[in-house]
DNA sequence: ACGCAAATGAGACTCATTCTCATTTAGCAG
DNA sequence: CTGCTAAATGAGAATGAGTCTCATTTGCGT
């Protein structure tokens, strides 16, 4: 795995520059966090960890997550569920998500005018923006395709597609 | 209060709509709501019941809540924080947010050339949007001007600003 | 005023996330 | 290589928002 390593020691660095250690159970899931090329949560990690029969606690991975997150390597985002996702940052930027409220699946893109136009409010209300977040809820193609219905506005709320429930 | 009178009958015709009624319990919730000009969250408003000695429970705060989302009278909306927050509809349409990271201020915005840009992308990605949710986190102009500076993008979580941390 | 479906409150419960603390380990100095 | 010590870990307790249960109460149509 030459591409994942790269980026356990990107993270090495980021924990040298801290005073901070780099221990196996965070290259583990540095390497695991790389190799998954989809939006995961904190249980997923832990499950395929468990899958693999690499012993890590719970709070490791929160607590790793977090530190991924404060290096720049790994962003979290809400898609709408009541829990947190992840992503890992891998040079390409900014985006934002299209999530399917009858599938689950998300789409990601970015929109320069769109960027441009936030930019341009926030200057007239005089705000200074460090970030945003927008997620775009609706139906996906396939699943408008498949006669789905979208959910009323106020039942909306991605149910049973979380990777947890799937495999409880 | 007859303007918030109003919205209690607007609530009850919803209820009776539904077969459902209108308790003391939710009128004086209603009327409460309607007089909160900001976004407060459900423990914000128990507290207040709370303070005018109105007997609510909160199972019945997050039931009424849930129906008034349904009704339409009622926004839900994430600000950045953890836990949801509310704000009623009344008359004005929908709109997004910009929240202050350094004083939790939130100052609203609706941007019809944002709205339409959202439409043309997902058309493009063939996705039927049904709704967004767009915050823009940031600092304001009067906390820009006192110097304080944004926090590290890690960090920003609005530490100590929601009601029930103020008053704890 | 009656009857009963709907509503309520108290508190148990869930679930994601954070915390505590006793034990282990990475990494550096010698 | 060895010892030292601050940092890291795991197990499980704690937290906090939100949901659920069920015995009791109440709105409201008749
Ligand atoms: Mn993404
Ligand atoms: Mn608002
Ligand atoms: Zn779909
Ligand atoms: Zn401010």
């Amino acid at each position: 795995m030459p591409v994942v390593q790269r980026e356990v020691n990107r993270f090495q660095n980021f924990l040298q520059g801290q005073g901070l250690k780099l221990t196996g159970e965070r290259a583990s899931l540095v390497r695991e966090i790389f190799s998954i090329h989809y939006h995961f949560d904190a249980d997923e990690l832990l499950f395929k960890m468990k899958e693999k029969s690499v012993k890590i606690s719970r709070a490791t991975i929160y607590r790793t997550l977090e530190l991924l997150v404060k290096s720049g390597m790994v962003r979290r985002v809400h898609l709408g569920e009541d829990h947190y996702h992840y992503e890992h940052v891998s040079g390409n930027s900014h985006h934002d998500h299209l999530v399917c409220t009858t599938c689950g699946s998300v789409i990601e893109f970015h929109d320069p005018l769109l960027e441009a136009r936030q930019i341009e409010i926030c200057g007239r209300k005089r705000f200074t923006p460090t970030f945003h977040n927008l997620q775009i809820l609706g139906v996906c193609d396939s699943c408008r395709r498949k006669g789905e219905q979208p959910d009323a506005p106020d039942r909306v709320k991605m149910i049973g597609l979380s990777a947890m429930q799937l495999r409880k």
